[in-house]
DNA sequence: CTTCATAACTGTAATCATTACAATTTTGTA
DNA sequence: TACAAAATTGTAATGATTACAGTTATGAAG
C-alpha cells in the first residue's frame, strides 16, 4: 500500500516523504473528505512532532500537483478529498457528514457558455442524510 | 423602488429600517454576488456610521428568513445573493467576478438518493471569463 | 409631545481558520 | 562523512466572522 502511495506521489512529482504519504494515506482510506484539523488530529496521535502547518503545506501542495481536489461546500473550513473524479457531494446539516453523490454524466453539461473556459465544476446539495432523517422522525 | 422593498421585507417579516433596505437595494441593484466587505465599503460613503457588524447581522437576517442565499463559491469569503431562483455561478479566476449561469433543470434532477432530503443545491464552476480570456490570449 | 419598552445598531474584543516566515531537521547525493 | 536542498516545525500575523455590552432609534401608549 505505502509502496503504491510512493509511486503515485512521485508520478505527480512530489517527493514521498513520510508525512505526505500518511496524509494522503488517510484521504484514501478515510475517504470522508476532512478538514485540515481533521486530519491532523488523526495523524498527530501517531506522529507526535506532526505540525498542523506542514498538514496545510502538503494539503495545498497536493491541490497544485491535481491529486486531491479542495471543497467548499462547509462555510467555516475547507475539505479535501482524493477523489477527482467528477462528482457531486451532499451535506448532513445535521451531522455535518459529507456524502459522495453520484451524477449522470448530463448533470454536469452546460449549453450556452461557450466564451466561459471551465476548469472546475461542483455540484453540492445540503439537507438531511438518511441515519438523520430516521432518528429525525422518532423524536 | 424604495416602497417595493420596504414591502418585500415586512413580506418576509423583516422590519424595513433604513439600513436594511439599503442593503436589500445594494443586492438586487448591483447583482454581484457580494462579500460582506463590498457592502459595507460601498454603503458607508453614503452611511458614515455604518457598522460592519450590521451588515454581517443583516445578510445572515436575509438568510434566516429566505431572501437571500449564501454562496461559498469563494474559499476567503462568502458571497450573499439576492437571487434565491434555482442557478449556477462562475468565478473567473482572474479578475474574481461571479457571474450567474442558467441551468436547465435536468441539471439540477439527480436519481437514486432518494433517501436523502435535498434543501439547497449549489452548482458552481470555476475558470476564465469571456473578457479575461481575450484578455490573455493578448499577452 | 413625553415615556418607555423593544428592536436596531455600534464599536470593541474574542475566536478561529489560514498564512507568513525564520529557524531547525531531514534527505539525497557526492 | 559533508553539504546543499527540501521538508518540517513553531510562533506570530492576518483576516473573516462572531460575541457582547453599551448606545441609539422606533413606535405605541398615555
Ligand atoms: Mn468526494
Ligand atoms: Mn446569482
Ligand atoms: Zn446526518
Ligand atoms: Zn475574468
Amino acid at each position: 500500500m505505502t509502496k503504491q502511495i510512493e509511486q503515485l506521489l512521485r508520478m505527480h512529482i512530489v517527493r514521498p516523504s513520510h508525512h505526505r504519504i500518511k496524509i494522503y494515506q488517510y484521504l484514501i482510506e478515510k475517504r470522508n473528505h476532512p478538514s485540515v484539523d481533521m486530519v491532523y488530529q488523526e495523524l498527530v496521535r501517531t506522529i507526535p512532532t506532526l505540525s498542523k502547518t506542514t498538514v496545510y503545506n502538503t494539503l495545498q501542495l497536493f491541490l497544485e500537483k491535481g491529486i486531491v481536489i479542495m471543497i467548499t461546500i462547509d462555510e467555516n473550513e475547507t475539505r479535501y478529498d482524493a477523489d477527482t473524479s467528477l462528482h457531486g457531494h451532499f451535506r448532513c446539516s445535521s451531522c455535518g457528514k459529507i456524502f459522495d453523490i453520484r451524477l449522470g454524466t448530463d448533470a454536469w453539461r452546460l449549453d450556452g457558455i461557450d466564451d466561459f473556459e471551465i476548469n472546475e465544476s461542483h455540484i453540492y446539495f445540503k439537507g438531511w442524510c438518511p441515519e438523520c432523517r430516521k432518528k429525525g422522525a422518532l423524536q
